[in-house]
DNA sequence: CTGAAAGCGCTTACAG
DNA sequence: CTGAAAGCGCTTACAG
């Protein structure tokens, strides 16, 4: 495999030319443009983008990271981002930081560096106290979107968007309390996401407490953003707990999950049990009957995060959700119309 | 943000020195590697990427480069090979190819190029006779797996493995009609997926061959990867057809979506309409019913394809896939059990 | 319009 | 055990 010199050498021209040619410049003679590029179309020659990246001087480049790689929710963000950074004339530079044991702030550095990023959009991730040496470090905008950011962290150096968790959950429990529910069941994500399970279950919590509805933590599991994590939670606290008559989950693969296993114990949904999800994915339209969900604001996260890093302010945006209502809730037993 | 010769001069050393603490090198005095770990810890320095890349010589690098970012059956696979590549001593770098028009050969190049990479396991994308001279001057081993290689693609500058499309194809659809099924429907990816829906419908319509079934070619439509185009494919072609009591799908998702519709239009799974997917994903065992699909050999695909890496040899594998029947087929109308 | 040279930030023989 | 120097493959002023 050549290099920029051997192109140079076979074009009988000085290194300068070829790469005046490969970044299209324009003052080079036609001619001799028209000789180097058919030697680089017939070498199959490709320049070492690491070597680049070490020479070039920024050039509007937007990395955006997204932590964990196969989420469809992150999948349809990255695409409205794409778009509104291309419309500002800057690229989107994509890496999927893989689960992994280094910091996520960490990671942010090593881009910028790596690629001489002019802004970072970093979608998801947990960023603690620990990032703040480094997030106080980076001398770019900074746009954190759908993480989680412990209260210890230094909110100086970077702006974030994210939803209201607490409030969103609390709509959609409370709309399950209006719909004559008293025994509700919470199938949260906590033993993977901590942060989201936790401010979700804050918002269950209250929504029962303005309903004067007791707390029974009997009625509370933890699980993983699985099919199988919600089925299983759902066998579990159904068993143990016939009298429940509405789930809550906080995710919808896991609202997933847990309808199949009712469905497959051969009970009605809704008519036995009412369930909501969290997130608004299609995974809950197309199951039948299809689950109600409190939909993420895709769009909204999309256009404001890039809005806020071309802003050159420091904001934190909540967002809020939409509870969309399909077919997987209905009255209580016993509660008239 | 700091290089190297700050670290260097904040430790009043050479660069060579704080260049083999960060690479643990062995040779170096405790003291010294303790005072400029101190200080690389204390600026939050993180060295360049690229320049890293740029200069190291080769070690133990295998690249999985993944085409199409958000494919939950490619994340699996992927890692399966991670175990593998690491099981031998070599690192996994994961690359995601966004869907662009750069050739999936050329990508290839680019990347090994850039990492300094050993070894390459391709995931997806598509191989034309323009991939031909980049493959060639490939000088590292390169494993195909589930790619689309054109039949004038020369084979000797890499190895593939792939599952045997229409022998999966007839299988599933020659037990529908074995089921009695004689108006069976083709729901195939072939908007998106040129090449794995032709060779499935190929399967498919060998198998009705093989059962004596005239081949209509009015039951057969074309759509993409999603549960949308599965719901209106089947809307579209159930309403036009009445007489259709079985569907093959060439994807789990648009088996879903098209599941779905059926479902909505009041009408039941297997008992109206049976319904078979393809690739053995969770979203089809977690509807409900639960849809049956041809099982692709994760496992297998993952294992073999680092095994041929490692094996200096060229060899093509076609793997065997496995019918996963569920509860979304049952006999046909009339026929006997 | 073109080429020689400097330099991006690292790693690695080499000499000590 | 340590440092000065060369060089990875590019880009970009600079001089012509």
């Amino acid at each position: 495999m050549n290099n920029i010199k051997d192109i140079a050498k076979l074009a009988g021209v000085g290194v300068s030319t070829v790469s005046r040619v490969l970044n299209n410049h324009p003052d080079v003679n036609a001619e001799t443009r028209i000789k180097i590029q058919k030697i680089i179309d017939s070498q199959n020659y490709i320049p070492n983008r690491s070597a680049r990246n070490l020479k070039m001087t920024p050039t509007k480049n937007i990395g955006v990271i997204v932590k964990g790689s196969f989420n469809p929710f992150f999948s349809e963000i990255v695409e409205i981002m794409e778009k509104n950074i291309t419309k500002r004339n800057f690229s989107l530079l994509l890496h999927y930081n893989p689960i992994c044991d280094t910091e996520d702030a960490e990671i942010i550095i090593e881009q910028v560096k790596e690629k001489r990023l002019n802004g970072v959009i970093y979608l998801g991730g947990n960023f603690s106290k620990n990032s703040n040496s480094y997030l106080e470090s980076l001398d770019i905008p900074l746009v954190l979107a759908s993480s989680n950011i412990d209260s210890d962290v230094d909110k100086n150096f970077f702006s974030s968007i994210s939803i209201d968790n607490v409030q969103s959950a609390f709509e959609a429990v409370d709309y399950l309390c209006q719909m004559g529910h008293k025994n509700i069941g919470l199938l949260s994500s906590g033993l993977i996401d901590e942060y989201n399970g936790k401010l979700r279950t804050i918002g269950y919590e209250k929504a029962l407490i303005h309903n004067n509805i007791p707390l029974n933590h009997k009625y509370h599991r933890d699980g993983f953003y699985t099919f199988d994590s919600g089925y299983n939670m759902a066998k579990d606290i159904l068993t143990i707990h016939p009298e429940i008559t509405a789930l809550f989950s906080t995710s919808d693969i896991i609202a997933v999950g847990a309808a199949k296993y009712i469905l497959s114990a051969g009970r009605n949904i809704p008519e036995d049990i009412s369930i909501i999800g969290f997130d608004g994915l299609e995974y809950s339209e197309f199951f039948h009957p299809s689950i109600s969900s409190v939909k993420q604001p895709i769009e909204a996260i999309g256009e404001k995060a890039v809005e806020l890093l071309f802003s050159n302010t420091k904001k934190h945006i909540l967002l809020q959700t939409e509870l969309i209502t399909r077919n997987s809730v209905c009255k209580a037993k016993g509660e008239k119309i």
